[in-house]
DNA sequence: TATATTTGCATAAGTACTTATATAATTTAT
DNA sequence: ATAAATTATATAAGTACTTATGCAAATATA
């Protein structure tokens, strides 16, 4: 029984690792067998020296794509067994050039017609009628280099966050997503609770707007344009802290501009607070600037106020 | 600059391993970008416990093809994070039964999509026209589990050892190793040089045969059937120990039984000595059995007779 | 020309496993 | 019923790397 295999492509990592562990065990095996004091995880770098003659430490690990400090543990690995020796460099004293020992090179001949079988064997052993898994391996990095996995990822999570116009199900999102934001970093004033608890008529029914962010059929952000009367405002933004990191409010800032240029609105301004920096940066990053705040602002907490001209 | 790739199918494994590694790494990346506790290694084990609702440490040991040992290690991560908790089992005080507690049920919820989209990304990421990656990797498990890479690999080795006829040539050869392997088990006795030296008048002249094991246009071993009275005397039989393990010396032995068989022997027999239990061991294997030995024997060391039936 | 930065390598500690071994509970054999 | 073997898990140490950091030599900058 194994249940890696029905987490098909999850597991992928995992499976992948096991597989090439697996391989090297059954090399080192064979070095074993034939009573060679050889093991298949050197072979990178040992094969490497013997074939650059003369090579350093810097370059073996750029050669190879592994870090430094491993090369110097192979190497260190490679002097107990004698098979290298080390030559400091005449024009910089900081460089160690490698090369192969007289024992090394008697175990290159050695190992060159074992090498040779391994090779042919690993071939036929990977192949497929198609292709190779060691091309195909190769495609898959080739991919990687293109676009990194975790790239990938992120942008189909971020894709798959929709942006939906209000609904009266989902007012009890938005109260508890406003509350939950408000608890956190300030506190609830009473003003708050009568507009979050009656969105119908504090904002929609006077021409404002309402969105929601919704991830896997639960609703993750929200946001509302109030119609004041010098211009619309942006205000209660609040998105659930479990889904930081998906970048839902940038995309429920998005959503509000561009639905703000589709309506032809000329400007959109917004209140927030100078010890929100995350928030403030973000405003600042799509065009929003500062402007003086009235005295008689309607809630105690802000103590900015900026506006985007669209 | 990436030797790795020119290294082929030698640095399979090595390669497999690097690309398992950076996926990884990009889906911890992920993980971390949406702000959750959570690893990617941590990912089968977790699964496991979550679809089996309650499940023993040996249990998950099994299904995943991973150590014991191991999942110990994975559970008392888990255990630290508090995502399982652990339940004695009534029947057997010596098991464990592991679940996941509240706050690990509530990290699958959140996980669950996440897991969707990586699942289809990995998917579209491995995949080639012809075939998924996953499978060529599955289709290779199965070729291991089919005959192990190690066995492949040394019957290859085995095969490519070729028993060939006396020449001239190799006549330095069946000296050098004959010598070094009275050198080093007992003595070189005045009558072993003068007949190694001199294989032509003494062995082959007289109806004998010499063969010679070659690997890699070296010779590594070497054997002679010597015309007696009696009847053919199998003699003469080294080994390089430079290439041990290789069951050199049983195909020499294959090759005199099938070569004797063919030249219509009714029996073959050798000299040996009792402390030799390898060789021993391998003599009567093939089905040579103890006669007794007679007084004038023509070297010290042979202590023991024996005699093979063709 | 002194100082700051960079480079080449070493060392230390961490990670994700492994193998080897220990311990207690259970099952099997006598 | 007791001893011996087996099983379930834990612990320790090893491996093949990694990241983080340190140090000395070389190079760039003021």
């Amino acid at each position: 029984m194994d249940k890696l295999l029905e987490f098909r492509e999850l597991a992928f990592g995992s499976r992948m690792k096991r597989l090439s562990e697996t391989l090297m065990r059954d090399v080192k095996q064979v070095y074993k067998s034939l009573y060679l004091d050889f093991d298949p995880t050197l072979f990178p770098v040992f094969k490497t020296i013997s074939d650059e003659k003369s090579i350093s430490t810097g370059e073996i690990s750029e050669y190879l794509q592994i870090t430094q400090p491993a090369v110097t543990q192979f190497i260190n690995s490679l002097m107990k067994r004698e098979l290298v020796i080390i030559t400091p460099d005449i024009n910089d004293k900081r460089k160690k050039n490698i090369s192969l020992s007289e024992k090394g090179s008697a175990l290159v001949l050695k190992l060159d017609p074992i090498w040779k079988i391994m090779e042919e064997e690993l071939t036929a052993f990977i192949k497929r009628p198609d292709t190779s898994l060691m091309n195909h391996i190769r495609l898959t990095e080739q991919n990687q280099r293109d676009k990194p996995l975790y790239q990938r990822i992120m942008q189909r999570i971020r894709n798959s966050i929709e942006i939906i116009d209000y609904d009266s199900e989902y007012a009890k999102d938005f109260l508890e997503l406003n509350l939950e934001w408000l608890e956190t970093y300030f506190y609830v004033e009473p003003h708050d609770t009568e507009v979050l608890e009656n969105p119908q008529s504090y904002i929609l029914d006077n021409k404002g707007y309402i969105f929601f962010a919704r991830f896997n059929n639960e609703i993750v952000g929200t946001v509302a344009l109030i119609n004041e009367d010098e211009c619309y405002e942006l205000s209660k933004m609040a998105v659930s802290p479990k889904y930081r990191g998906m970048k839902i409010g940038q995309q429920l800032m998005d959503k509000c501009i561009e639905f703000s240029k589709q309506q032809g609105w000329e400007k959109i301004m917004l209140y927030s607070n100078r010890s929100l920096t995350p928030a403030i940066n973000l405003y600042r990053k799509v065009g929003f600037y500062e402007v003086p705040v009235e005295n008689e602002a309607l809630y105690e907490r802000a103590d900015i106020k900026m506006i985007l001209e669209l």
